[in-house]
DNA sequence: TAGGTTGTCTAAACCGGTTCAGTTCGGGAG
DNA sequence: CTCCCGAACTGAACCGGTTTAGACAACCTA
């Protein structure tokens, strides 16, 4: 026979007094005499009571519950170390304080603004996580007009209601065009993600204003939409081109190596004729050959401080935007000089 | 001002009825005089009504939610395309039927089992997906005991009350040794999963019965943890054998490719040296050099059908187990007859 | 000693649904 | 014309917490 877990009247009538008591008692609120708050608590712990969540959630209208709407399809989603590394950071903030995290996985827009809709319907979450911005992106309207409370990774092209949470990419972006021009390359490529996320834009901002200062082309650019199979036809077009790229940055590690791939394919050795870069380090990008030079963040201690913000958000206490450390450049194998019977630089 | 949503009793006050009637009207429950319920529709739908998940929760014991516990490291997570497919599978199913998924990412078997305690002490979900099945596995005792619904992913080594949804990897693996042995291949080497996992016992029961079969070598086995680093490591130690494999089959893509970088990077030529075949088909398996033979299964349908079944143990309906379509060997640039004209290759 | 203040506690309303016992009413059978 | 029955509906309890108004006693002050 099952006994059913105790509710506050169990305790309050085992320990004689009334459920209201016993809840100011169990929430730490003033008004109760230390000597009956103690035998409260040593009644609730011996029956072994635990609050009903769904009893708390009715009557103080809060769900303990952060939502991710994840809008990308599975197939960019196989490679891309982000997401996996950024929940398990979300969730070392969350369990500590007996909150959950509400996935969805969308493949549409229609599909992400009825995914936001209803969880605010349901009051299944107290704020979400935006990620991935977009230009002008609809999110931030529609999530402050649903009366959720959220945070951006990263910070939106307009004004936002919600505080940032950024890693600036521009240092890695930078240093990775950096050291490609000083290994001396002249002539560099990127594979860009799609133009409508900010991200993209910022990256592909950073690599043009790196080459314009160093006085280097900077009309080699490619949009995709981030998967191995755009990534691979970014590759072939720029390595048919007349006058190709001796190097190319990806925005992402799944491209490159995809890049990768196709430059083998048609004959290239990486390094030798063709340095390349990846983003966002993947685990595999460590062990393929060549290793992939890549500009790597934390991602994991950002999903861990992004939970622990909108918990602030939510709180109602102050939270100002937090900007973290920036990417770093990690130097592989896949990046070298460029072969030198082409034109030699000038030195400054 | 923002208007508060309306509640029931404000549907039955503006209907003229009670708010038990509303409630049956709403529920398509008997009783209902046809003219009442339309008009009670009519006027819930003319305010907006939208049921309070968190009152009905509460009043009926359930959340309308169901739990992925998923125990594994953000490094072999990163690259391995099974979960975020899965995941976006079993949102096809939930979205429809307003229920949410509730997602933690463990690192540890006790993180594990406390994730698993408080989804259910916090009445957080309905039921649970067990993944990633292991000998003896204690989740399902657990589980049971903690009075969640689960289904569990295969078929658990001992005695469940859960259904089963399954795919057989066994003619996947099948296939791919067959495929290797076919062209002519005697010493196949197998890069497994670890044996805690049942998954990685079973593709490994299957390799060596085939290779028993075929009256081939059935002890080149390496276990592994799945990242791609110990499948580099694997890799590294059957190519360093003084009669190693021509053929090697890795229990997951990532493992697959690091392999492939760890053959290049010693100078072996693949497939010409040594050929290699991956599992569960990544995005990016297709696009590397040469292009990954691998094994395929329909894993977002998998997710789909998981997440129904589940809904209907949860509902109390009939549920046996479920056979998926098996996993199915789909062959690419990275297998090949080995070379006939050496019977060892030398590393240079 | 009266009056006010403070601290401790109780009772009841409340959150927004579901459910159940019981009341009302209309129609068919006898 | 009754009587009975089932359909339609009401009112209230219930889920398990939180919160507020107010009761009561002890203590302090004038």
């Amino acid at each position: 026979m099952a006994k059913l877990r105790p509710t506050i009247s169990d305790v309050a009538r085992q320990a004689g007094v009334s459920k209201g008591l016993v809840s100011f008692a169990l929430n730490d609120r003033p008004g109760v005499a230390a000597g009956t708050r103690l035998r409260i608590l040593e009644v609730a712990n011996e029956m072994g009571w635990r609050p009903s969540l769904r009893a708390r959630s009715l009557s103080t209208d809060r769900a303990f519950a952060l939502g991710l709407v994840i809008a990308r399809d599975p197939d960019i989603m196989s490679g891309d170390p982000f997401f996996p590394a950024f929940i398990a950071g979300v969730e070392t903030a969350l369990a500590p304080v007996g909150q959950s995290l509400v996935l969805s996985m969308v493949q549409s827009e229609e599909a992400e603004i009825s995914s936001y809709r209803q969880l605010a319907a349901h009051g299944r979450v107290d704020g979400v996580i935006l990620s991935d911005l977009r230009r002008d992106d609809p999110r931030i309207a529609l999530v402050s007009e649903l009366g959720l409370r959220a945070i951006t990774l990263g910070h939106p092209d307009a004004a936002s209601p919600f505080p940032a949470i950024s890693v600036d990419d521009s240092p890695g972006i930078r240093a990775a065009v950096a050291h490609l021009a000083d290994l001396g390359h002249e002539r560099i490529a990127h594979v860009a993600g799609p133009s409508r996320m900010l991200h993209g834009i910022r990256r592909s901002n950073s690599f043009a204003s790196v080459l314009r200062e160093r006085g280097l082309v900077d009309t080699l650019v490619v949009e995709t939409d981030f998967t191995a199979a755009d990534g691979a036809r970014a590759t072939r077009e720029l390595l048919a081109l007349a006058d190709r790229p001796t190097a190319i940055v990806y925005s992402n590690d799944v491209m490159a190596i995809a890049g990768l791939g196709v430059a083998q394919r048609s004959g290239f050795e990486v390094p030798r004729d063709l340095s390349i870069t990846g983003f966002d380090g993947s685990d595999v990008g460590a062990h393929i050959y060549p290793s992939l030079t890549t500009v790597t963040t934390a991602v994991q201690d950002w999903g861990r401080q992004a939970a622990e913000l909108l918990l602030r958000v939510i709180a109602g206490e102050d939270s100002d935007d937090i900007e973290l450390a920036p990417a770093q450049l990690l130097v592989r194998e896949s990046s070298a000089p460029p072969e030198t019977n082409t034109t030699t630089t000038t030195a400054p």
